[in-house]
DNA sequence: GGTATTTTATGCGAGACAGTATAAAAAACA
DNA sequence: TGTTTTTTATACTGTCTCGCATAAAATACC
């Protein structure tokens, strides 16, 4: 990880692609067909590399997936986490995670494609041991971080005090993943809107000052 | 479809299958492994049919799979339509619901499969609009399935007069997806259940009786 | 400039796959 | 018994797919 100082000369034959943006480029590959739909020569175009240059930087078809899967984990991370840790009420907070992962699932160079846990790793789960872990990992921790978040809400009385976190956070966990499946079938904009407003005043009460919009 | 009155004595050389068994067969093929990872050769071990019989039955792999999701979709609505018709508390009602979804989704001879439409037919959907199409119609109708049975139980009082059955339906559903991914990835059964006790106290507000179970 | 090293480019080979051709089998009909 | 009809059984074809072998290209080191 840290061996490689940028300014360090290699020997050879210098790479022709960046390997963060080639496994990017993956990532888009199986997020929109899936693993076994997805050929070599699709990869290969998608990153502009040719096959044994793949098998060097990556591995084989199932360690990409594996690479791709994690990087992907790894952006939405980088994306909600912000969103996660600023401050302000709850029903804000979720409003805008809900709106960020409605925006994520439909973007897409070719239409909308969902989201990758939920809709493409979820069906190969059945299959492959390693990637159900993984998927177990990302729901389990969707789960905790909303169960988090409801329980600092309560604390600061935005909610009931005998409120239950847990079951709020399932609750909003389906959310996300109904927004997933209705992206992925291409459910127009305003619907997966109507389904936010409904999740957010069915988690955190009818909001009284009549629906206020960010932005 | 009248054709065939069952006395008719066929002239040639007659069936070493049942259409409908077979397409059961194929039906459990597709929504284990889905349409890139199934080949011909898996529907013709599971139907027991050599594969120009499935030609001549069925048409080729496209037009099995279509056939297939067909019958997945007719054998939920034979499996859910009694219970939705069933008279009883919409608590209960829900209950049952997603208490026999969570049943199918977990069930099957190689460990769960979660839903055919949620998570196989959804991710296929991308590539393909005629899938597409037909997951899109399951899942209006599981939308409006549910919006009916509320617009009833506000009728009858059970719901506040001001609530959204359109909103309703929405979690609703969103709780479907939900069992349906989670069973995908082999979460365990009480999991499912308490995610289902999560939905239907927030659907239908917390249980006076301390949540008294049906069976 | 020559050598070692790393990567790219081309393409090969074994196997999988979808769809079909051909022939054998099993029934009704005459 | 022989013919017709329908289905099964076998095997073939062309294509795709994965993974790798081999050679050329591009760099650092000496």
């Amino acid at each position: 990880m840290v061996q490689k100082s940028p300014e360090t000369k290699r020997r050879g034959r210098p790479r022709s692609y960046e390997p963060d943006i080639a496994l990017a480029r993956a990532m888009e590959t199986f997020w929109k067909s899936g693993y076994a739909a997805t050929t070599l020569d699709d990869l290969s175009a998608a990153t502009g590399m040719n096959r044994p240059s793949l098998y060097a930087a990556f591995g084989d078809k199932q360690d990409i997936y594996v690479k791709a899967y994690r990087k992907y984990r790894a952006r939405v991370r980088d994306e909600f986490e912000p969103i996660i840790e600023e401050s302000g009420p709850v029903r804000l907070v979720l409003r805008r995670i809900f709106e960020a992962a409605s925006e994520l699932y439909l973007s897409g160079p070719d239409g909308p494609r969902g989201c990758f846990s939920v809709v493409t790793a979820a069906s190969e789960a059945v299959a492959d041991p390693q990637i159900r872990k993984l998927v177990v990992e990302a729901i389990a921790a969707l789960d905790e971080t909303f169960a988090a978040l409801f329980t600092k809400a309560i604390a600061r009385g935005e909610l009931a005090p005998d409120s239950n976190p847990l079951a709020l956070a399932k609750v909003a966990t389906a959310t996300i993943h109904t927004l997933a499946i209705r992206a992925r079938i291409h459910a127009p904009r305003d619907e997966l809107q109507a389904l936010i407003d409904a999740a957010v005043s069915m988690l955190c009460g009818p909001a009284d000052p009549p629906a206020r919009r960010h932005r």
